[in-house]
DNA sequence: ACAAAAGTGTTTAGTGTACACCCATGT
DNA sequence: ACATGGGTGTACACTAAACACTTTTGT
């Protein structure tokens, strides 16, 4: 049995779909490059896969060194191959996205950035590379994954009200969802445990504080979007 | 601006999970490897990608060289990165999945391989590689996808029965699903148009043939599978 | 007392499910 | 005439949507 030698391969890079939620706004994380190709230009942050990194080793590493971040949530997306994607050559790109508590972290820009800045979603720059493409496969997944699964407590602090869950939802999917029948399918669903406490200092009335019941096996919820004509 | 040289880099791979159906059962094509490693084992129909093809040309010439076919419905399913998932080195494997007629393909076996099978979804036998888990993502996604999108037409003939359509459901979501509504919800949909045209010389009733009406904008239909308990 | 947001309950329309029944064909 | 599968209709249960109302807090 042949081993491999070092046939010609194309580069394999990890982009990354940084997603933050602070103040009713979805926001990503972009970095301003400092060298060509797309010098001074927005774009995901990303690297290089090295011989002996798994896909989530890279994801590590990139958060680590370029953000500042670590253990977060994250999930493939999808793999991106037009042979012109990259002007240095041949490079093909794993796409994965990230949910994170930007309350949680001080982003650091590395030493390949001008700056590294939280844009909302929906007021992106022109990106590089076809990152604007990663990009939208990423809050597409996003938009669908959160109507069947529970990964919002990814984006919020451990304890919540029910009424900032659901602002949350409403900013992800960009729609108006009923508040109390969606209080009652969370409710329902019991992905969330009432702790008890309350959340004081509001000039109205103190919403009850929630945290995410991680230990709950079957996915038995499902928030509809109104249908847009 | 400085252009690559070759870094070291992983080979990469599109491996395929090639589905046909028929005779009420799906099947994966397999081939028994000739060579090293996995000598004699059956794995999933796979190749390098070459410098200057997207992973859509590797897939068309995987099945054009080794198996005889072309133009079939192909999706890609995810990245596989195990660094142990090739004894010959570190590969990437692309999985991609294809739905294809078997009534329309005469499969050969190329020069690499003894032999190339249809194998029962059911039935597998132990796969070389990680093969087993590009496998279950492949058959995951299908039953996934075929709750919402109109993908089991990629599977028949042009023409077909409801009957059909419906034994084909039940047997990729291995499960009964109600007959009448069955009928009910996919002519809802218009997601097949009547030809007027009977299938003759059965032994009772002559069906009604239908055929895929492809120019249908708005998926509008969702196969519910009963939970099991 | 009032405003504003949180929390609870109810009515109604729509949808999916479980059926029963008739129809067409070959033997 | 009967068996078998194809085609159509309907009653019921369940769910989700729309909405009204009460409660709690700060001013």
């Amino acid at each position: 049995m042949k081993l491999f030698h070092e046939y010609r391969n194309p580069s394999l890079a990890v982009d990354l779909v940084v997603f933050g939620y602070h103040d009713n706004t979805l926001s990503v994380l972009l970095l301003n490059r400092k060298e060509e190709p797309f010098k001074d230009c927005w774009t995901l942050p990303g690297g290089f896969l090295q011989m002996e990194e798994t896909f989530l080793d890279t994801c590590s590493r990139i958060l680590q060194t370029k953000l500042g971040m670590n253990e977060v949530f994250l999930e493939q997306l999808y793999s991106f191959d037009d042979p012109g994607r990259d002007p240095r050559g041949r490079v093909i790109a794993v796409g994965y996205y990230a949910l994170i508590n930007p309350a949680k972290f001080k982003i650091v820009a590395g030493s390949m950035a001008n700056d590294v800045k939280w844009f909302n979603v929906r007021k992106l720059p022109v990106l590089g590379f076809d990152h604007k493409y990663i990009f939208k496969a990423a809050l597409q997944r996003l938009k669908s994954k959160i109507l069947y699964h529970p990964v919002g407590f990814e984006l919020l602090d451990e304890l919540f009200t029910i009424t900032e869950l659901h602002e949350l939802y409403e900013c992800i999917l960009h729609t108006t969802l009923d508040r109390r029948n969606f209080r009652r399918k969370i409710l329902d669903a019991e992905y969330v445990i009432n702790t008890g406490m309350k959340r004081e200092g509001l000039k109205n009335r103190h919403p009850e504080l929630y945290r995410f019941n991680k230990h709950l096996k079957k996915n038995n919820f499902q928030i509809n979007v109104p249908t847009e004509s």
